[in-house]
DNA sequence: TTGACAATACGAAGATCTTCGTATATATTG
DNA sequence: CAATATATACGAAGATCTTCGTATTGTCAA
């Protein structure tokens, strides 16, 4: 099996996957002028971090031009799945229903946010 | 500051957090027996993942008898809530709602885990 | 073609995590 | 008390993560 395969992304990583699924496809220097912001980070590490995210397999990169394009391999959805469910199994035995217990019951939700929630729940009723 | 202060629990330590909050206070053998079910690791290397823990203050340890007896020291409420938090930050840019909509959307909740969820929800909307 | 610049590749250092072998200390029992 | 069992302490190895310095490669202009 290739490089820390099966394991959730580290921080470094989730860091840029967060910006390549906001940005889409990028270059090292798109990205890292981006990561700038949230979480300052050299060039080099940048590159390198994204260089070991090939080889995991956590992005795909097209080498057609000069500057090589980094893409987010997962889709959004089902990475950040496995992360709720990878904390759902680490801290709350399993169990999605008591973190979602527990999220909500600490969080200042907007009424817009619960009431976004509540239709959700409501749609899952119906099924 | 100590060692890894600031810092969320790594893997080991959370396993045996969860240990801990579900028996209380333990010994290293009991701790060690309890965790074999979920994640097979031998004597001393339970032992030194306490040592460390305690270093860093994630337990406490009582010497009075032969076998020192260790405790979580963070309210489990209080840790488990840094989680969510820090998973929100990390992956969802920093939206405990977002988190939330995924963990509904992509789990087949019980009718019993729906009902108490949405109970919470009015709970909130009442305040 | 060559010089200058820009981008990638590579390697290694320093931290942390996990694991375990071994040393040391403390009972227990015959 | 001596022998044995049981606990804890310590140190070090092997992995992984992050970081960065430096080497190498590719591009463009004069």
């Amino acid at each position: 099996m290739a490089r820390g395969s099966n394991r959730r992304p580290t921080d470094g990583e989730l860091a840029i996957l967060q910006v390549l699924w906001a940005m889409g496809p990028a270059t090292v220097s798109t990205i890292q002028e981006k990561l700038e912001e949230s979480r300052p980070t050299g060039y080099t590490t940048v590159l390198k971090l994204l260089q070991i995210m090939l080889e995991k397999g956590l992005v795909t990169r097209d080498e057609t031009e000069r500057r090589h394009v980094y893409a987010a391999k997962e889709k959004e959805r089902v990475m950040k799945r496995s992360l709720v469910a990878d904390l759902a199994q680490r801290a709350f035995g399993g169990s999605t229903a008591k973190l979602v217990m527990q999220a909500l019951s600490e969080e200042d939700l907007s009424d817009r946010d619960r009431a976004e929630i509540e239709t959700l729940l409501k749609k899952m009723r119906g099924e």
